[in-house]
This record gives structure tokens, sequence and C-alpha cells, in this order.
DNA sequence: TATATTGTTACACC
DNA sequence: TGGTGTAACAATAT
């Protein structure tokens, strides 16, 4: 499940291993994943294959000049005036192979993120799409559920991107400051703490996994009304996102859910996790048992003790 | 077989 | 009407 932490790591590898590199072929093996123009997918899409032509034939002989990241949103710039936006959504991935990487794991990887899982070759039944660089390289995008897409937008329309439009500030960029994050919460009094922290018109990037830790790191639960929080709290709660977001970034991102990183392996942040999925856990400062709700249809899990 | 999962959106409601 | 709250939706492993 990745959040800001966890595509920000995708984002980093991905622009060393792909910057400058020259898109040889792509391979569309579902084409229900690919969208063209700005306009959204939406959730009730149908397979396109003129759109996944379209794709293929503006993509291919263009070069990557940088990967970035938006929000959730991976940026993928090309030579040409097009530009790629990826979304992973729950379960999608990327892995990247030259042909060192090939003997190194002989073509094996996990699709799902669990050590059950079998070791597959790659495309597997998950690969929704291929692409190959004029080095030999590849880049495989999985992704189990197919809600993930990859569309591409010429970057005249960019801005007409409606995503982008309703994004608020990114949690770790200057713009974000305590004033603007708290003032966010006046026209919702009653809304929980939990479900602010994960909105994206409020700040990006924060799902379900970083808002129970944040949470935590502040010691407030995630249950509490906006208008209810103190001046105190507010400032406890600003105050851990950064830290809690950074140490997501150096540990590589989380383990769990179907996160990998782009050379197949582990995140180490669930190591770090106090309260995410540890239900029925005793708390690791306090030894508590963890207890879950359901805040917003959304599984919610704090220290009844630690955090009030 | 029912359930759990997420970001986005369509829509109901003040 | 505009902003907020909520439910639905996508697909599949377990």
């Amino acid at each position: 499940m990745p959040e800001l932490p966890e595509v920000e790591t995708v984002v980093r590898e991905l622009d060393k291993k792909l910057r400058g590199k020259i898109i040889k072929h792509v391979d569309i093996r579902t084409p229900k994943v690919i969208g063209v123009g700005p306009a959204s997918l939406g959730t009730k899409r149908k397979a396109s294959p003129q759109k996944a032509c379209e794709f293929q034939r503006q993509v291919l002989g263009h070069r990557v000049l940088s990967v970035k990241r938006r929000a959730k949103l991976l940026f993928f710039n090309l030579t040409g005036p097009q530009t790629i936006l990826v979304h992973l959504k729950m379960t999608g991935q990327f892995i990247f192979e030259d042909k060192k990487q090939r003997q190194k794991t002989q073509g094996q990887y996990r699709v799902l993120n669990k050590l059950t899982a079998p070791l597959v070759a790659l495309p597997s039944k998950h690969t929704h799409v291929v692409f190959e660089f004029t080095d030999q390289s590849r880049l495989y995008y999985n992704d189990v559920r197919k809600f993930g897409y990859l569309r591409l937008v010429q970057d005249a329309d960019i801005l007409k991107v409606k995503e982008l439009k309703s994004y608020g500030p990114e949690p770790l960029g200057r713009t974000f400051t305590l004033a603007i994050f708290k003032s966010r919460s006046a026209s919702r009094p009653k809304q929980s703490i939990k479900q602010f922290l994960m909105d994206n018109a409020v700040v990006v990037g924060i799902g379900n996994i970083y808002s129970d830790e944040i949470l935590f790191q502040a010691g407030v639960a995630p249950v509490r009304k906006l208008a209810d929080l103190q001046a105190q709290e507010w400032v406890k709660i600003f105050q851990a996102i950064a830290p809690v977001l950074k140490q997501g970034i150096k540990a590589k991102g989380s383990s769990v859910g179907d996160f990998i990183r782009t050379d197949g392996t582990w995140g180490q942040m669930g190591k770090f996790h106090f309260v995410y999925g540890r239900k029925n856990q005793p708390c690791k400062k306090c030894g508590t048992m963890i207890i879950a709700t359901k805040l917003g249809g959304r599984t919610s899990c704090y220290c009844p003790k630690c955090q009030a």
C-alpha cells in the first residue's frame, strides 16, 4: 500500500535507473490500465485498444528525462511534449531489471509482498505493462488489483488534470505550515483527526499506515474530533508528520501489503510501526493492548493509554 | 463464499 | 450553490 514514503522510494530509484534511457518497445498486456489525456480514468474503466495504441505510438523512441512525484502520483517526464502519470493505488508496483540484475535474481520475483508468495518469473499474470529500453533493460508494471493506472498527458494539458488541482500542500514542503494545516479544520469541526490527516485536500500523501503512526507519535487518539483538539495537540500532530514520513523514506518504505522496491526487495519501515497492523499486540511503549476501530470505513489502530 | 483493502468520484444533504 | 459527508466502485487473495 504505497503512501508518500513508498512512492518517494520508487521515484528516487526509478529516477536513478531510468534517466536517459530510450524506450524501444512497450508491451501493453492489459489495456484497461492505460489512459490518454488529462481526464481521469474513473473506476469503471473499460479496455481501449485505441488508447493503448496511441500510448505506445507517442512513447516509442522517447527518452526518460526524469521521474518525479506530486502527492502519490508519479511523473515520467519524457522528451517530446508528453509526460506519463502513474498512480499505484493499492497494489501497483514497478520492477526494474537490467542484465546484471537478472543474473542476480535469475528473473525470479515475488509479485505479492508476502514471504509465502511463490517466486515468479516476469512478466507474470499480474504484469500489465512492460517497457523495454534500447540498452536491453526492462521495467515491469505489476498490479494485482488493477486499480492503478498509467496515463499519457500532453505537457500543455498537465494543469487540466483534476486531481492535481484538488491536492493540498506537500507535507515535506516549505509551504506546509501549522497555521495552514489547522485552518483547514475550521469548516469541519466534527470530523475525526484521522480522516483529516488522510484528506488529500488538507495535506497529500498520508494514508492509513502513516496517519496511525503520526497520531501515535503525537499521543492523540484517531477518533478525536477536530473541534476538541487543544492548541498543544495541534502542535504535536503537526510536528510528528515530517519525522514519521522521513523515517519511512529512510527505511525505503513499509514492508506491509504489497509494496516492494524496484529491485524486488522489501522496505524496512514495517519494523518500526508502533500501532499500524498491531491490533491485540502490546504497545511498544507501555505494554497496553493496541485496539482497532473503524473510521470512515478504514481500520485504525491506536494505544488507548498513550493516545488520549 | 464473504470479507478486506484504497483513492477517487458521484451524489445526497444541509 | 457550495462545501461536506458518505457510499460505491474497481479486482482478487485469503
